[in-house]
DNA sequence: GTCCCTTTGTGAACCCATGCACAAAGTGGG
DNA sequence: CCCACTTTGTGCATGGGTTCACAAAGGGAC
């Protein structure tokens, strides 16, 4: 999908009259000129908004609520207001969002109208499935390589690419304007690949290796652990049948004490 | 690896006899009887505690301070002693933690002293890569179950395990005491089979489909979504190339206003 | 036993996030 | 033009999480 740009829906074709009213609005904003400090939270929700807009758009939707759309991404309303209040005041009161201009907007702020050269390093059977991923490209992603240590993968075409050997690492980095590396090489190889990545200038990762990773100041990491979630998954099943079976097997520590 | 049940290091042979000040301990044990409202934010992380336990464990290191422990494991140390003393004071003050102790502590708190039987729905790229995914057996969960809705695939063997047709969902899930269905199937579908894995009783998913599930009230669910890591990678990316370039491309809204 | 050193466990202050509730702002009908 | 209705944007209260800083507790030397 290409993201254009469209103008503000509620202001169609009244180019030069304004009101005094969207004076005021175009006055004020260069005083605060797009709050440089969107919450943490909040960016990691517009990505979910933005899923939720492309579906409505797809259907035909041309406006909607903020109660409609949180109920499509699964938050409270409010929260989604607050949200993309922190962008800006894009709503139309009484009618909603436009969704066209949302998608826009949201696109804008996740710094996806531009497209970014990502390098997958691991060609492992998760390397393979996330190159093989959709939501990837249609999201302004482009894998612009896979790299491997292994000689026996080294030369194998997958999802159109040429895997190439792990030693064209800040070759293919710089000459392709890689900025975005996912690490999906076995966890003994992660930090060592890492620390070749950063010096070559790449400031974020995503991290699939089970392991912590030590980079400098300034480098974004974000690490996705399978047997972490299923560990969390794990707890809150427990406690749900402990609290079935009345309690848990009380298996603590000292067993001789509950004598006293 | 196997969590055996090993006793409190700090007090090793003297099985009858206990200082007032262990009967303290003892007794005050009851009033508090492990808090059941273990924060979330430390659920969360106590899986990480537990691998760096693991690795300082093959290592052969006995005991490992909260500083230690913490910097293994990417945090500040006092946050890591306040989330082990949600477990309860499993610590010796003036040397540290027993490695082997906590682990099983976490673990037995995790859930993971019991193995969970888990089924991953849809082998495409992504099913098959967790399904040969090692960090799943080491830690308690065992894939009792391949199932796909592609007669192409049913049949095939991968990890051992020959994968069955969805229609067998309900049957698989029943017979073999699956309690965890991770979701691997194609957005479209996944709304779907999670209707029918709550209806089949289970109430732990682990989804990632792109979309939002919808289920009834105490079916936990968990989700992975590979592209919104990379679009909250690239807000974060682009905030910083702006940074270096003087502010982003202040591609507006309301250019013509701009000329007042 | 006493002293000193190390390290835990936690009270308290701070910060961020959530959600309620409502005023402000816009639409549409008459 | 006015009124009734809808929906946004936000002030404020509440709660959870993080971090600091320190008293309490244990170990070891002598």
């Amino acid at each position: 999908m290409t993201v254009a740009s469209p103008r503000h829906p509620s202001r169609p074709g009244r180019a030069g009259r304004l009101s005094p009213l969207e004076l005021r609005h175009v006055i004020r904003r260069p005083s605060q000129p797009r709050e440089r400090g969107i919450p943490e939270a909040t960016v990691a929700r517009l990505p979910l908004y933005l899923r939720a807009l492309n579906g409505m758009a797809e259907r035909g939707l041309a406006t909607v609520s903020s109660e409609d759309l949180a109920a499509a991404a699964g938050v409270n309303s409010a929260k989604l207001r607050k949200d993309l209040s922190h962008l800006g005041s894009y709503g139309t009161r009484g009618v909603g969002y436009d969704v066209e201009y949302l998608i826009y907007q949201i696109s804008r702020e996740l710094g996806l109208t531009q497209d970014w050269a990502v390098a997958i390093v691991g060609v492992g059977n998760l390397g393979r499935a996330l190159a093989n991923y959709g939501g990837f490209v249609s999201r302004g992603f482009r894998v612009a390589a896979l790299l491997d240590a292994d000689p026996e993968v080294v030369g194998d075409h997958i999802a159109g690419l040429n895997v190439e050997h792990i030693d064209e690492l800040e070759a293919v980095i710089g000459q392709r304007g890689v900025s975005i590396v996912v690490l999906a090489t076995p966890a003994a190889a992660a930090q060592q690949v890492a620390d070749r990545v950063v010096a070559a200038g790449v400031t974020s990762i995503l991290n699939f290796a089970p392991v912590v990773l030590s980079v400098p100041e300034g480098v974004d990491i974000r690490k996705v652990d399978l047997s972490i979630e299923l560990q969390i998954l794990a707890f809150h099943e427990q406690r749900k049948t402990d609290r079935m079976t009345g309690g848990p097997a009380m298996a603590d520590e000292w067993p001789e004490a509950v004598d006293l």
